[in-house]
DNA sequence: ACAAAAGTGTTTCGACTACACCCATGG
DNA sequence: CCATGGGTGTAGTCGAAACACTTTTGT
């Protein structure tokens, strides 16, 4: 799962009609894991891989071989990468994340459909339940889940959503095999085998891992301001956040530092611009961005 | 990694004579890998286990096969469980984990062998390096590491401390090879291959975890007074915690209620007994513990 | 009485929040 | 002049940290 962020927001690199994952077998003659993977997805692509961290290995029956004699192991990865560079060959694509997940984007406000579409559909699953306990639970983690009757919007919980949409059966993947699915799918773009679930899975970790590790800079050109700063955590975590505390809060960790230029093409007054001081990472155990929310 | 908390501290389960963690190959016809592993080591070792985590998954080059044409493909786990059953087959037992890392170990304050042994060594090894650009680095690291000049000790850093002091030619682990050491060894005992690696990692993982999500419950006894458990989350974390204020954090969060019952045996004043409450893991997005430092 | 453990009250301090406001530039 | 983005000051709020102190038991 290769991450950047283009114009068009968070993005994935997709190869087949943009519905899967970039994928490959292990490379033999490689030191470890992580460096063939990374010589093959920047052969692959043409990019080269700023961060790169291992998800979960996975090697469950649907994945066991034709003779049920030899797992498939399955290794999930998530990098990040700056999206400048070429396409490369065909085949590969660039996918907005939200085209997969449009609940999860909560820039401009909680999403309409969550309350149109999700709420009804996760209740009526909920009231399918044989009795009265597991009604309770089914509702209940569903408010805890997608923020309903006093409980907070939480932006990590990604795959949980995920999974709880997809037990109840509204997941266009949940639909396939033995008995095919009764009723449409919510939206959002549907992937081969379980990639959406890996997809899900790595935007959670990304988004819990923003704000302990300075990993966004791996996804910034090498001099930003500090307003294209806010919008990629913006876009990151699906929310939008409080402008002067944002700023206040970067420069006072010290990750940032002046170039001396400023901006001058935009509209608007001049920005700063600033690169990520590397030198932190020697320094001290380095915290990521803390999520000043906005209110709006 | 099977952990536990006995009567000598936070312990994992140990075979061939205490230095090396239970190993086995995947086990087919389980649904997942994790029901696989779990059925394993309930038969091996009788002991039912609680929480169960994926490490790390490890197919690096010490690790292929002796015709170099196929990968050996090694997945560690964390698990946790209670310590009281029965010890089963001979050849496994249960170690104190700071057998291993008597440097992790800051209830009774820093220890001194890392003022006396791990400091000049670090230090010394530092000095070593060929450009002053690479030794201030290298200073810079160990001093953030092990909390030295105005860097306060951070208990997480299990891995990182590991790792310099592997790179620095310290660890027992990094004599062997074509490369015999040139000197002794720094307290600790040594385990079979990298296994003391993946044991540095589970710590690491643990006292994180403990922070944001309630597993220390799983090493508790299904009753237990609030010391015992801040004594558990001492001995994991390596840290002592201010008492009145742990007990308020608690029960801020509702993590636990009281059963009514009190101690009888003990000296002292009988404590109240409490026990998890399983309810908070639907009710919302549990946080685990702070850990309310006490300066002594 | 004293030690040991359980528990409570209160103050202090600093971090995050929210709101209000000013600055610089292009159209 | 006004829209857009850049940037600063400051009061309020809340939770964690520190300290002091009381209660209940066993020896």
């Amino acid at each position: 799962m290769v991450v950047a962020v283009t114009d068009q927001g968070p993005s994935i690199l997709t190869v087949g009609q943009g519905s899967a994952l970039p994928s490959g077998p292990f490379e033999l003659g490689h030191r470890s894991l992580q460096s063939g993977l990374r010589a093959w997805v920047e052969e692959q692509t043409g990019h080269q891989l700023g961060y790169i961290e291992q998800l979960y290995t996975f090697a469950d029956s649907d994945r066991i071989g034709e003779q049920r004699q030899q797992r498939v192991i399955s290794i999930s990865y998530l990098a990040l990468t700056r999206a400048e560079q070429a396409a490369g060959p065909a085949q590969r694509a660039w996918r907005r994340w939200y085209d997969f997940f449009p609940w999860e984007d909560c820039r401009a406000g909680i999403p309409p459909m969550i309350g149109e579409i999700l709420q009804p559909r996760l209740l009526a699953w909920a009231d399918g339940a044989s009795n009265d306990q597991v009604k309770r639970e089914r509702r209940q983690r569903a408010a805890a889940g997608f923020g309903w009757d006093g409980h907070a919007w939480n932006e990590e919980l990604v795959l949980q959503r995920y999974e709880q949409l997809y037990e109840a059966g509204l997941i266009e993947e949940a639909m396939r095999g033995p008995r095919p699915g009764v009723s449409l799918p919510i939206p959002g773009i549907a992937m081969t085998a379980d990639h959406r679930r890996i997809l899900a899975t790595g935007i959670a970790r990304l988004r819990s891992k923003i704000k302990y590790r300075p990993v966004v800079f791996e996804l910034m050109p090498p001099v930003f301001t500090l307003l294209q700063l806010q919008r990629t955590v913006e876009a990151l975590s699906g929310r939008l956040l409080h402008k002067p505390n944002f700023r206040r809060l970067i420069e006072q960790q010290e990750l940032v530092e002046e170039t001396g230029e400023t901006t001058a093409d935009t509209v608007g007054r001049p920005a700063k611009l600033f690169r990520f001081r590397h030198a932190v990472l020697d320094e001290r155990v380095v915290s990521g961005m803390k999520l000043p929310l906005s209110r709006s």
